[in-house]
DNA sequence: GGGAACATGAAGCGACAC
DNA sequence: GTGTCGCTTCATGTTCCC
């Protein structure tokens, strides 16, 4: 009962009513996970808003891989199955086979289709059901490589929609591993111009001079939050400098290592350092000094966490010839406004821009933007958590509906590198991720009733 | 007190050998 | 088909220092 209880408070505090959270409850036994119950619920919601009584049975109908892959996908469950030993013919879901659920990542990552990209690509035959397609339109990202199983929840509470995954290293210098569900055409879609340099030296030639040939990196890894400091720097500095020329095996790989994982460059002879804040926003996309007035800190944190910008772009590309006159935008988890970015770099107007985000810093950064490089209205709210489904319905009264419903949601505990709380779309903050659920059916629901 | 630096783990995947 | 190894990763908690 305790436990019923508290997935019921659970409930009530992501702004579903008392008894939607019993009925869903009832449909799916109280050990029903947390996603389950929101991804019932809100199949209700628009259940009940389409009269369609078999929401859940018209779900999941995309042909994601074509024939082979998807064959692979089957092989791959079926030899899961048998390795944990389960039937697989039960239908109710099972804690112990979570990782029945997961989803193939392809490889290369270069999503549905991607600007100048020579290998064939795997067949897309993606189906969205009529009621899913948009307006509104909605894009949500996160990190590519979560824990098993989370990409399948994710894709379930958004309507099965088939998740693009994409490595921006096939559009820039630096790899960053993100998915995203959108209901966005996959047609027609057009690049940022000019296109961003592909490797370091393209992106930074003055490092030329002092990288080793040892050193055979041409583009870096995710760049993170957290970056080497200056004790590290000087510790590889010391070991090269006692060492011989060219270093050994052993060092040349104790070295490498930390180049790799800080994504560190070299400034002079036997001389590394970290990449300036400024030296990131520039492969991530964003304009010079875009971050520029925080500390150094702060700065490392939002890129870290930020969208890569030409990525995103060259998906909303799609939008610049459905919404000539502009677009009204809904942004969750806004941070440092990397799809603003992305929209206003594709020449697409933004008339009013709902930014919801918790972190001042970010909102520091993205205010100052918006106030210096658009004419439209912006409106600030704290935290997805305060935004209920009567003000999403008030601003859809107001602003004629949302053309663009556009976040990515906390990837804490979802990040690989996340060695204490990597918990999985119930941790603390990428729980989160369900209000981006409710928020986004709330302005479906209430464009429906226009 | 707050910002910066440091030390830290493991899940998940691909490549490869057998 | 299976096991092993190497690599990557939108981070976190603690300590240090101003």
């Amino acid at each position: 009962m305790f436990e019923k209880d508290e997935k019921i408070n659970s409930l009530v505090d992501m702004g579903f009513s008392e008894d939607e959270a019993n009925m869903a409850i009832i449909r799916c036994g109280v050990d029903g996970d947390l996603s389950v119950l929101v991804d019932s619920i809100s199949a209700s919601r628009v259940a009940g808003n389409l009269n369609l009584s078999n929401h859940q049975v018209m779900g999941g109908c995309f042909d994601s891989f074509g024939g082979r892959k998807k064959a692979r996908l089957v092989e791959e469950r079926k030899k899961k199955r048998k390795r944990c030993g389960c039937t697989g013919q039960s239908n109710q879901p099972s804690l112990d086979c979570n990782h029945d659920e997961d989803m193939l990542i392809p490889n290369p990552m270069v999503g549905f289709n991607l600007p100048n990209y020579s290998l064939p690509l795997v067949r897309v035959t993606r189906r969205i059901l009529e009621q899913d397609m948009g307006p509104p339109y909605f894009y949500y990202e996160n990190v590519a490589r979560a824990p098993t199983g989370v990409w399948a929840t994710i894709s379930r509470s958004l309507y099965d929609i088939q998740p693009e995954f994409v490595d921006s290293k096939h559009l820039c210098a630096t790899a960053r591993k993100r998915g995203y569900i959108h209901n966005l055409p996959i047609e027609n879609r057009a690049p940022l111009l000019p296109s961003p340099p592909m490797t370091i030296f393209e992106a930074f030639p003055r490092y030329k001079k002092w990288w080793p040939s040892w050193d055979q990196r041409t583009q870096f890894n995710c760049l993170l939050t957290g970056v080497a400091g200056p004790k590290l720097t000087g510790k590889i500095g010391r070991a090269l400098a006692s060492a011989d020329t060219p270093p050994s095996q052993s060092i040349q790989k104790y070295v490498i290592d930390h180049c790799k994982r800080y994504n560190l460059v070299w400034v002079g002879k036997n001389k590394v350092a970290k990449l300036e804040p400024q030296e990131i926003e520039y492969p991530l996309g964003f304009p010079k000094d875009h971050t520029r007035g925080l500390g150094d800190t702060n700065r490392y944190k939002s890129l870290g966490n930020s969208f890569h910008v030409d990525t995103v772009a060259y998906h909303l590309s799609v939008l610049k010839g459905m919404f000539p006159n502009g677009v009204n935008v809904l942004s969750l988890f806004t941070g440092i406004g990397g799809g603003e970015v992305a929209l206003h770099r594709l020449g697409i107007n933004m008339r009013t821009v709902v930014s919801v985000e918790i972190d001042k810093a970010s909102k520091r950064i993205f205010r100052d933007w918006w106030n210096q490089t658009q004419t439209g209205t912006l409106i600030e709210i704290d935290d997805v958590k305060s935004l209920t489904d009567d003000q999403v319905a008030t601003y859809v009264t107001t602003f004629g509906g949302f053309d663009l419903v556009i976040g990515g949601s906390p990837c804490n505990n979802l990040a690989g590198c996340n060695r204490s709380s990597r918990h999985g779309l119930e941790g603390k903050q990428s729980v989160l991720f369900h209000h981006y659920v409710r928020i986004l059916n709330a302005v479906k629901s209430a464009m429906a009733r226009k």
